[in-house]
DNA sequence: TTAAACTTTCAATTATTTTTGAAAATAAAA
DNA sequence: TTTTATTTTCAAAAATAATTGAAAGTTTAA
């Protein structure tokens, strides 16, 4: 597949965003070819459009699908995988929210707790003070998180016009 | 300055948060010093206490007064800066959103744009409306943080209510 | 002025992350 | 079975990012 300039700009801006949250270039990459591929595409074509090696394309793969941005898709009669983005942002972001709620903010979350059982810690006014307020604020991205990965999309524009 | 085990924790904690929040280990190490320091620190301090290099703790010091998480403080009668860190989570999480949106919402937005006036996208039904859809969501995040940016605590105490 | 105290810069080094590609594993077909 | 198609793994290589430290630059004091 051979693609035009603006479909490689959004390929590069893509992937440029995904570096910036947590997910890998060339995931991001893959992640954006499928969501402008009009079809599902197998393994050997990610590979030739975006030139990059065959187990750098598989591991992606693997990580799109792990994360739920990603589905197989098998062909009657046909031996290989295809596979498939899903196309909805709404659901993309919650999914991509999910994980980053996973990998990043629980251990955090898990971290303050843990320094705050330290006697050494709780005796030390000033920066239980600190700590207490990085975690309450933690705590609450933690929840506004844990409603936006369960809401519907009505929700978040119900949010949106009470914010703006 | 010796640190005690709870305080490398903290300093570890929070620089690791910092990595996936596009600050880099150091600046967010530098940061979590000053957080829990009770007094203003010097450079020399800074260096010893996180065994770092002068150049590193330098160029990562101007980095956060850049982001305003971090002020001089001139001591009269010393020749040399100290600094010190704003203490209040709330003002931090404004300071970074703030980057953040700068830094990386913007040019995606941008990026988007422009990918929108080429002509051969245009022609391309399925892809604008990809295009079109992820725009539209990253616009409305850009409000949501531009709005959090602007507000006072107040706001945000208040929208926690009405979203949780 | 000059010297001393302190800060910044940046080329070179070191550490970390990503990518490759060939071999091993797996699965379907013959 | 055995062969062929396809996917996965992972050690080594390449690319990228962070860090050092010594030299250059600044600023203040003598």
């Amino acid at each position: 597949m051979e693609l035009s300039q603006s479909h490689q700009s959004f390929i590069h801006t893509w992937g440029t965003l995904g570096g910036n949250w947590g997910i890998n270039k060339t995931m991001a990459q893959i992640h954006a070819l499928l969501l402008i591929a009009p079809d599902p595409l197998d393994t050997e074509e990610i590979m030739k459009t975006l030139v990059i090696s065959r187990g750098n394309t598989s591991m992606n793969i693997r990580a799109l699908i792990d994360w739920g941005l990603v589905n197989k898709h098998l062909i009657t009669g046909e031996r290989k995988e295809y596979f498939v983005a899903k196309k909805d942002i709404w659901v993309i972001a919650r999914l991509i929210a999910k994980q980053r709620r996973k990998l990043e903010l629980e251990p955090v979350l898990g971290a303050l707790k843990e320094i705050k059982t330290d006697p050494d810690a709780q005796s030390d006014k000033e920066f239980m003070e600190r700590v207490t307020d990085i975690e309450e604020f933690a705590e609450k991205i933690d929840k506004i998180m844990e409603k936006f990965i369960a809401s519907d999309e009505q929700w978040f524009y119900k949010m949106l016009l009470k914010l703006v």
